[in-house]
DNA sequence: CATGAATGAGATTTCATTCAT
DNA sequence: TATGAATGAAATCTCATTCAT
């Protein structure tokens, strides 16, 4: 178990400030010299650690969108596949609001800044090519498009982050879920 | 018929210019210069029209949700009106797609400004109930929760904004009005 | 007679600032700051009638060289014109010491900075066709080399300014002078 | 003979970096940081040898006045003495280019670096001194004066090095070199 | 000797806002 | 209404230097 170093711990300790950051005031927002206070060193420092302001974000994008890489393949029928993968990001909505709040400034800032959209068009690729492959299999409403389908998961799951507690948006992705879910297959 | 004077020409120049700004570059690359250049104005200028960069930005977000202010009432039965609603929107991301890139950017401001917040605050207030009132009347699946209905309905369509193009946006909603209508209705 | 502008006035105030800031601390030394306190505004304020530094120097080298640009024809005997242009040289260098002071910082600034190499190769170009072509003319030593005799001519003169003192200077090109002048015709 | 210690190479390493640096950026772009990666260590190492970046550019103006100290006394009759010296210089001119590029940095530096100048100043007396000397020789022009001869040729070598070209310097000191060269000498 | 983290002073540039004309 | 000069706060980034290891 490989102690981390010091300098691996600031840069950690700096991207989770920045993280906060975001989430408290927004990319626009987001000052090195606040980082730096958070963190409680002095706001050259963070440009020992980090060239630049974008080297820092960027470091705050793989940092915001570790959680969807490391997803653990889903198993047992469509059905209870799709209904895995919704509750997971519901109990992340409740558990880690502010990683919404984040992710939603990620995809407006996205529009104007290249290396934010690449990172975050392969993560949404991903999404878009396992739900739509989830739609594929047998055992959906015949009528489904599996695109469409995907495409509906992807917009309801980024729309819900905008709602104004967690209840609500929870409510939609559970409506949506059971939309989806065929008759013979709901609780 | 009253002619409209000279400044209120301008305030509304300076309105269109500032949206079309936010629509290019965001809000944070909202500058007041730049919104009096496109106008052919000098910089100070705009001051005498809007005393604060702030509020400028009022009247655009006034400006912006105009579109969903002016609805006229919906007829026909409730599946009907859903469908009437839903596709307005579609076709409004397709004919504007500025305008939901600047709506998606007041969603996100809205979290750090009271003011942007109040006013779409109202507006989604206004929608939510609407939709939910839809979904309370006879004709829906018995087993449709009408608030979590209309909950989704909002967040569908303001995630659908964030579609990489306006026809994944519209095969989203397109999916959700096809499974919100019971299928004795379904064309 | 045109009056000069506010703007105009302020612009030839920071230039002249700034000409002599370069004179006092040289190129390294120069600092927006000061030549904003020299004039007796705020460093910002600087920016909006030079945006960039780069236009200030710029316009510097403009003025630094502008007594070099406007030199009327020289008249008389080929040795007469070479007595009159370096006399002229010596009483500038006497009368402007700043100026050369100046001079010899935009020589060296150019060997790094396009623009300003641009502005004194044009010079230097225009300075060595008239001198090679005045050694072109009869009436010199029959071995004299025009070419070389106009490098030697702008290597001294540039040299001269790195004298300790305005008398070594007027040393050194008197002498060069007296040997470039024919001997019948010295006095 | 004794084997140079690692410290004392490291340390001529250092300065041949410098060197190197000031040559290609001029003494505005000497970073110490730049000059520690020329030799492959960390910029905080630097502060070992040199305890302040101006102690490392002590050095390398010693370094570069090196060539100018180590000069074999010249023989032969004056005019011989004068055409060793001066093809001696263009001959460095030629083969060592940075050389004279590091100088010229230096003399400007000297107009605001008192312990620069000291050093400058010293060569310069010392040149100026041999050549003045040299021309108080008997053999030349009658009407030579000894220290406005030496004047001219120290301003014409340091004037050379801003020629465009090692060639143009060349021509411009051979020039001169002709013009001093009593014409019975004359090859 | 060497490293790298940290500092702090300072530099240019941006931008909303104010004010006199 | 309109202009443009001026302001001042703030932001990013640079760099020599120091210090603990």
């Amino acid at each position: 178990m490989p102690k981390p170093t010091a300098s691996t711990d600031r840069r950690q300790q700096l991207v989770e400030a920045a993280f906060d950051e975001i989430a408290a005031n927004g990319f626009e927002g987001l000052r090195t010299r606040a980082v730096a206070r958070a963190v409680g060193i002095d706001h050259s420092t963070v440009h020992h650690h980090f060239a630049t302001k974008a080297d820092l974000i960027a470091a705050v994008v793989d940092h915001a969108i570790a959680p969807f890489r490391t997803g653990k393949p889903l198993t047992g029928s469509p059905a209870e596949q799709l209904r895995d993968h919704l509750n997971l990001l519901v109990r992340l909505m409740r558990e880690r609001p502010r990683l919404f709040i984040v992710l939603r400034e990620l995809d407006l800032r996205a529009t104007r800044d290249d290396n934010i959209r690449a990172i975050l068009a392969e993560r949404d690729n991903r999404w878009r090519d396992t739900t739509t492959t989830l739609f594929r299999q047998p055992g959906w409403h015949s009528d489904t498009d599996p695109e469409a389908a995907a495409e509906l998961v992807i917009a309801a799951v980024k729309g819900a982050s905008f709602a104004p507690d967690p209840d609500r948006a929870a409510a939609a992705i559970d409506e949506l879920l059971r939309l989806l879910t065929p008759r013979e297959e709901r609780p």
